[in-house]
DNA sequence: CATAGTTACGCGGTACGTAATTATG
DNA sequence: CATAATTACGTACCGCGTAACTATG
């Protein structure tokens, strides 16, 4: 009993027709034939029912078929993995994350590192104002960015994360007793305007330009990173909206987060360059699809 | 990559000697030498570190045993069965039960059907008189019988049901409205007889001889079969226990069924003759196994 | 230097193709 | 009778053994 008969059985049992499963596979007729009758005579019982016009699985072929299909995945799967771990070996994955997101991201670093333990991963550091240039330096390879993100360069993956935002305000703002906080309330205070690096529309899907009623939202003074952007809202001049994630683990002296009640859930996604794609990053990507995204 | 080179793989994974590998597997140390190598330059991953002195798998070896390991039990589970149902093919499997307990074996039985389709199973009934006989006579294969059963020439196999007791009395019983049985209410009535062909220790089983503090039990009339039992218990002169099944779908008249709270749970298992043994009761037995005992 | 893994090379079995044969709508 | 599965038979490749070689404690 070998691969290649097995390979044989289960096209046939797909096809249910000799000549096509002998073209599909590049083999002659009399080949599937045989590897069939073989197999029947070892096991001692007919696999399919067949006339020389049809072909049908029996029962106990049926059943043969889903055991062996989904033993010769989990094969081709392990061998897939090893070979990828081997294409990838002591390399290391550059990781982009906002802030503390690289703990959320827990699960999915795990898994891979389980899966491909010949390739390291290593987390990087973004900010909203250069997400996309470490990538196109080449040092990172993934990002995990908010979406929508539409770069001609660049590729998008499988969400790893969702979750909710939270509005940065500082500790003596009017909001900040309010405990919670709506879109509208961004037109009567400054947003802290991420710079000229970022995609208009990028940014605008974070920090909007314009209020679901349509008041236009200030722009306040620029910040590139995190902790600008923090020290900014800190002084009370502006307030600034910032995934849930941002929330969770910092807890800066003078700011409070108020979750934003009618704001959609944001979806993070693996992102890479075009031209950079690799087994490595696949592997990564494929994953991450397995596992499914993180709820915050 | 071929079966039989995953087969040496895995045995080394196992052994981490490419001597003793070649030894289990029957074939030279070179074979198993060439197979390795050959494999991690398809991969093109170590899969092992060696000298010729010591040999560990590599992480990628290590979690590419996991998976192959996980396919080829599979596989091979899937090849054994369709060959049990090759064995078993057109034959017909009957299975005595006491009276409706076979409804309640129908995930047994549909797991069975799914995994041999070969094989018809059918049901037979039995009573406490003549529990064994079927089996010994061949008119049944596998008898589902109330543990222990310690006879000779009978195999005992899986647990498939546990479940309480009940005891049935007549409806003018003064323990009637009680709702409820003990154990030692046993020894101010008669309990049926079940007659000489039920060894004793068996009976004995299920109808004790002794209550927990030591009072005898009166046996009173003899019967046979379940009907004759309950007609016995309808008249009022005797009561008798039996397994909880007996009171789920059998509601006959003038009888009222009263759980025993203090009688110990009820195994039923799989049991049959041992010379009777066949590559088809094994993969009931299997069956059973994988799917473990359903609690009433 | 003994033990254990690797490389070189040759034989035999079998996977597979070609071509003739049989069966069915 | 055309289409499709099976059987017959030959060949080339590869699985595997034997034996010589190399490395390590």
């Amino acid at each position: 009993m070998e691969l290649r008969d097995i390979e044989i059985f289960l096209t046939l049992a797909e096809e249910l027709h000799f000549g096509r499963t002998a073209e599909r596979l590049h083999v002659s007729q009399a080949r599937v034939s045989q590897a069939i009758s073989r197999q029947e005579r070892r096991l001692g019982v007919a696999l399919f029912d067949r006339t020389s016009r049809r072909v049908t699985l029996t029962p106990v072929g049926r059943r043969l078929r889903e055991d062996l299909q989904q033993a010769l995945d989990l094969l081709q799967q392990g061998l897939a993995r090893a070979e990828a771990a081997g294409l990838g070996a002591g390399r290391t994955l550059r990781l982009g994350v906002f802030g503390h997101a690289g703990h959320e991201l827990r699960p999915l670093t795990d898994a891979f590192r389980a899966r491909y333990p010949g390739i390291d991963v290593k987390f990087g550091e973004i900010n909203g104002g250069d997400a996309f240039t470490a990538l196109r330096t080449g040092d990172h390879d993934v990002n995990v960015l908010w979406l929508p993100v539409a770069e001609p360069d660049l590729t998008v993956g499988p969400t790893v994360l969702t979750g909710g935002r939270v509005l940065a305000v500082s500790a003596d703002h009017p909001l900040a007793d309010r405990g919670t906080a709506s879109l509208e309330d961004l037109a009567d205070n400054h947003v802290v305007d991420l710079g000229p690096d970022a995609p208009d529309y990028w940014v605008a899907s974070m920090v909007p330009t314009r209020t679901p009623s349509g008041r236009r939202i200030p722009r306040g003074p620029a910040a590139r990173t995190f902790h600008e952007i923090l020290s900014l809202v800190a002084t009370g001049h502006c307030v600034h909206p910032l995934g849930e994630i941002a929330a969770r683990y910092n807890t800066p002296p003078g700011i409070v987060f108020l979750p934003i009640h009618d704001a959609p859930t944001l979806q993070w996604a693996l992102t890479w360059r075009s031209t950079n794609d690799s087994p490595t990053i696949r592997a990564l990507a494929q994953t991450a699809a397995d596992l499914g995204p993180i709820s915050l």
